[in-house]
DNA sequence: TTGGCATAGTTTAATATAGAACTATTTAAC
DNA sequence: GTTAAATAGTTCTATATTAAACTATGCCAA
């Protein structure tokens, strides 16, 4: 048995572990978009509406944040939300570097409609697991996502 | 105890094994991109051509399958790789409306170089996880796929 | 108090992505 | 055998996404 015998195991392990989780997200996350697209939502907007129906107005880096992405684009996703009267830009506060994006009545009515069906689609999604299998794929995730923050916050210093 | 709380506990359980899989999973993606980007590829530009390095020559249907992208999506690769001089495109065979995508000399040394550096990567961050974690999750991350492929044949009947 | 740094957001350029309309080619049905 | 349906690829439109350059505003320290 060749030395490396054991580390050409690990990595085969690691890359067979990530190419199903690869693939896993990308299936669930495709169907779930053509439903949002359905709705006439692409997953940027309902994500941005949903974050704000939850936590209320939220400036735009705060809602990158929550996101996970850029300020450009919270910008353009915004500006698209707005252009379809489901949310509003308010300068409020004293630091006027500062917008507050809210939803309007129209947006809210929205994500009120859409929300139970999207989580509907998301319960229907995981039910290939048992209950105690998706508590164990949270776990695993929970750990992988960690790791990666605290990895993360090493590299910026 | 009200009638539906133990419906509300499955979609809570169900939401949360969501959200954990997709954090995990963007999480880990966008720092490969990172590093991909410091090789001067795309994502999308490092999976073609380590499939067509895996796989051989491919016509673009198939490479777009195996990428889970949609044919317009692939010519735009295929033009990018072809600009740099790393892929080209031959129409060979009888049929013509085909053609054959083929890896040149310089694309073929550019992904021996950078795959095991990748390769490397993904090791690294699935080293969150223990070995039989990491084979948990591929099983339960196959479970979520195979649903979902299932789902896909009988929608398009 | 002012000059430099930090922060919030916008803009721009490059690529990605889906989906729909379109062209070219092949196959099949009649 | 000719027309209709299917298939491979391209083009177009709209949105997403990152990164970097840029503007406006606020804060702080010498």
């Amino acid at each position: 048995m060749p030395s490396h015998y054991k580390g050409d195991l690990n990595r085969l392990r690691s890359l067979n572990a990530f190419i199903n989780l690869m693939r896993a997200s990308e299936s669930v996350i495709s169907r779930l978009q053509k439903r949002l697209s359905a709705e006439g939502l692409t997953a940027s907007q309902f994500g941005a509406l949903e974050t704000l129906f939850h936590l209320g107005p939220l400036c735009q880096t705060e809602l990158g944040k929550k996101l996970l992405k850029t300020d450009g684009n919270v910008t353009m996703v915004v500006d698209h939300l707005e252009k379809r009267g489901l949310a509003r830009r308010v300068r409020a506060g004293e630091d006027r570097r500062y917008v507050s994006v809210q939803l309007t009545s129209k947006g809210r009515a929205l994500i009120q409609k859409i929300f139970p069906r999207h989580a509907a689609a998301i319960q229907e999604e995981m039910s290939a697991l048992s209950a105690s299998e998706q508590e164990t794929l949270r776990r695993l995730c929970r750990k992988l996502g960690r790791k990666n923050e605290i990895t993360k916050k090493e590299i910026k210093k």
